[in-house]
DNA sequence: TTCAAAATGTGATAAATCCTCACATTTGCA
DNA sequence: TGCAAATGTGAGGATTTATCACATTTTGAA
């Protein structure tokens, strides 16, 4: 499982670490490591995140850090692909009982606020993927992210519209994913009541594409 | 207008240069500056961009360059302020003539080819773009330039679609606009193929949202 | 023209940070 | 027990950003 990560970071430009913690000891470690490195962003954001502080909070050297982490942004990519591996058994399970249109709308509906109300309280998540434009590897991670997502989409959408076309369902649930990303990074970027009416219109605009009227 | 732009840049987070450059050769200077750090960020990227180099190859020393501005952010702010500006006037000229909906299909059709050509082609507009969810400071400037390219759009609606609800019709505008923004990164960022049928999906769903049918 | 003040120009260097590496300690196991 | 692998350490090398005291040029009023 540690070396499905390791090569799966490798293929995105993040370098393997130097060693996977075999022990439980080092297993801990980097528990500890992670813990501290997210409680950081959470409080002044990745980029002033300083290894020598996630080294002092998680009560470990600077070495033993970059013992399991070859990088700042290793750690940064670490914390995202935890993230992009629960949202994904979130989507897939609200997903995998729809049967008809109506429930797929509420369904969509209800994963596009859950996102919502994640993005909204939680700075880590929103400050580790705003670094998703910027950096290779994350901008890879997220994008395999969104297809991987858009695929559960495509998945329910077969059963419920057998005769649309395949691959004009492919790009249509890839976009919309992405768009739905990007409504709620807008969203939490103005005031509330402004980000609501823009999430329920993502939310219309979303449906009236995926099922239709 | 320098005081202008110093003023709108504090605004949004970024120190005011130390000083405007008054004098003819200051402002050729200040050029020769930009025209670096573009040169720059166009062969390896902004955060590879070395304030040396852009000193060197500008032919000024790096204290001439602080002078001009306050940080490294600063100098990759003020091209992404020219680029609004010049988005903002192509924008305007495009929508100013629309008359009826058929108009405002084939003119926004092509706004959306010129953004995505112009992503496709120039590194440092991908670039600097690139770093606005990261970059609060960018990241507000992009949110402005898209609220005032919102708006050319709505100007244009309420002529088209008196009776539509004037709230509707901003939020709508907004949201359609960063996801046109957010289509264009994507498909940039995809093959070629893919990304010219996610360019059209994302034209079709717009105009769909904007004019109907 | 003169000359003082403002604007501009310079680059050594302080300060901050990432990351390495040579060496010490602990654990797993034959 | 004893050795090899895994893990732990932190001083220091290497880079890079940004500052500042001082030099030079330009402007404009007398």
């Amino acid at each position: 499982m540690d070396e499905k990560v390791a090569a799966k970071a490798d293929q995105v430009g993040i370098a393997s670490p130097r060693r996977s913690p075999a022990q439980q000891r080092s297993r801990e470690r980097v528990e500890r490591m992670l813990a501290a490195a997210s409680a950081l962003i959470a409080e002044q954001g990745s980029d002033a995140m300083r290894m020598g502080e996630v080294a002092e909070k998680a009560g470990v050297s600077i070495g033993s850090l970059y013992q399991f982490f070859p990088d700042k942004r290793a750690i940064v990519w670490a914390l995202a692909e935890r993230y992009t591996a629960e949202g994904q058994a979130c989507i897939s399970a609200a997903l995998k009982e729809v049967e008809d249109a109506e429930g797929f709308k509420s369904a969509f509906s209800e994963l596009v606020d859950i996102y919502y109300q994640l993005f909204l309280a939680e700075p880590v998540i929103r400050d580790v993927w705003s670094g998703t434009q910027a950096d290779k590897a994350l901008r890879a991670l997220e994008l395999a992210d969104s297809r991987a997502n858009a695929e559960f989409l495509v998945a329910v959408l077969k059963r419920l519209r057998p005769d649309a076309d395949p691959v004009q369902l492919e790009t249509t649930a890839f976009l919309v994913w992405q768009m739905g990303e990007a409504a709620v990074r807008l969203a939490i970027s103005v005031d509330r009541e402004e980000g609501d009416r823009l999430v329920e219109a993502y939310k219309r605009m979303a449906l009236r594409e995926l099922v239709g009227e």
